[in-house]
DNA sequence: CATGAATGAGTCTTCATTCAT
DNA sequence: TATGAATGAAGACTCATTCAT
């Protein structure tokens, strides 16, 4: 396997994310993976190990990609407000952009076994530390009490911000989701300051 | 179908629980369900239309008692922020009262198709009116401000706290979960009421 | 699995047999012994583990029955040279009975893998069990030499007769098995008197 | 094809059987045996026709040299005694000397379609005239019986050796071979003579 | 001559569901 | 009601072979 690179990956991947966004998960077959891509179904096995690892290899990918874009954002701010509300609205933009990718990470990713989801929280490990850090910094500048529990208030603001989206995504996109980050920002500021 | 009742019927429901928790959703075949639940595999289909029925009556059955018994709680108090501790509470505590069934609702259910999962909103629903009615009573009685967005909040709420429970179940139930409910209302109450 | 017995089991063996004589064991796909012994594909793994399983018990069935005839017959005779003479008639008399299941033993059945080839000399042990107590009985009453190896001469005796009856299937049955039995055995017992 | 000769027609067949003999026939994919031979997939076709020539040519190469070298050997021998006791011998020592080639040739080989048994028959025609030499002298110098068939006579010298190294092969060369040559003279030219 | 990325036909096996008893 | 043997559709994956470079 030759992984990673290429423009066959890259046409796979995405052809990955139109046909599974479409169809679901388990009404992705890797033929019809390989049909959206234009490629031989053995291609498919060239670059990737079996099914699940192109699915594991797509969240790697676009993850990796949306915490890089979130972090250079994050990078310009110095206010630890607006860096949580940066954050939010990238989390919000980034998949509002890309409808596709939003029905993935949001439904078919969670279809999976336990293996596969403990793949995923590695790669999910990276953003969810971009948070810590903004909420460490706050602790540290008295933006947030001393008392502020990091890893619990993580939690919530991770839930909340995915909450949202789902939602959005199960009302099929219906209404705006960037406009959200504000209230949502309002909320968990809030509810962390104090 | 005879549909509802009878104790086999219960019988099957438990032990979907308990073979969906133990082995993960796809490798809870209806056979081994049927010999967990002492029963022959055609006698499945005399009780649930068929393999997604059981899923959508597991979750109908513990869903609606879950909500029953919140409904219940929630009677007693009269105090808005109480109702709210409560709600979160109960949440907390019943789930880590059976922690098969915190397996199956915050992992394993996840793993299905967009059918199913419609099906699981609209069981949801009564649970999320709940919250939303002491939203809405909170409002009126000038705990939370005018201007609160009901349906968002809603979200925010369930987010965070399915978000905490989820954590504890992927950290295989390392820690006791009720505790968690005091800064989880904290947070989330601070954040609502401005 | 409820392995060994039912018709259907029967049914599918013999459904081997034949298809895997026909075609040979890479080319006789499950779909059509299961087709041969008209039943669903799915009913072979009722009965039999995998495909190769299959090879495994229509090799155990067919030698059991081989044995226990060859063995039955040899026990009405007392002489030993009669014996000798009875095991390689019958040998070549079995075979010659069932041309199918002759290109399944001297053919088909060396197509396999280490591990089932090793099943299967476990299977032949019984029989070749059978060629050691005539030649060990041989020395105990002189008409073999005490200084006999029975092992090395069981090989000779087995060689000799499977490249006979090999021989026989390769040039398609073309002449008669049986009467092949008297020069064999001249010239084994021969070679083994001294 | 530029068929036969060239240092990477060799390589190959070299490299095969020591693939082949380690991984059995079935997991000897061509891509194995051209990394073995360290060339390129494709250059496997511009030597052979297919998988299949490959195990011919190993076959015909091996055996042509196989037969040689046994000729040679008869030739300087006069006596059909010592003509078979060197024959047996050759036999054995060209098989103990190269032990993945006896895998190859007992083991591997066996697993093949008709076809290609049809041709490694044709190839080993050669041996089988050189025995059948032997038995034709022999009857003429009277050292054997005008009855002898030899057709017949050949098939049982043959499947005896034969299977004396597959037995061997079977044990994992655990003992020696060529020690047998003896015990395996004295029995077939026994059986023979009278 | 040599390469090796790409192809795509081919098949074993699983398991939800049925139905004769 | 209850059984469980039987069904058969469906799909991931392998690997011999090709061909553009």
């Amino acid at each position: 396997m030759g992984k990673k690179r290429g423009q066959k990956y890259e046409a796979i991947i995405d052809a990955a994310v139109k046909v599974i966004a479409a169809n679901g998960y388990h009404h992705s077959q890797v033929s019809k993976i390989a049909k959206e891509a234009s490629v031989a179904d053995g291609t498919i096995y060239l670059y990737f190990k079996n099914k699940e690892d192109i699915l594991i290899s797509l969240f790697e990918e676009k993850m990796g990609q949306f915490v890089q874009k979130s972090k250079e954002k994050l990078d310009k701010e110095v206010s630890i407000e607006k860096k949580l509300f940066m954050l939010i609205e990238m989390h919000l933009m980034q998949l509002e952009e890309d409808h596709n990718l939003a029905i993935v990470t949001q439904l078919e990713l969670r279809q999976s076994n336990k293996q596969l989801r403990n793949k995923i929280n590695e790669v999910l490990r990276d953003y969810l530390g971009l948070i810590d850090s903004i909420l460490v910094d706050g602790v540290k500048e008295g933006v947030f009490p001393a008392s502020l529990n990091a890893r619990f208030a993580r939690q919530v603001i991770f839930g909340a911000i995915d909450e949202v989206v789902t939602n959005w995504v199960m009302k099929e996109h219906k209404y705006e989701l960037v406009p959200l980050a504000k209230p949502l920002h309002d909320m968990l500021l809030n509810g962390l300051k104090k």
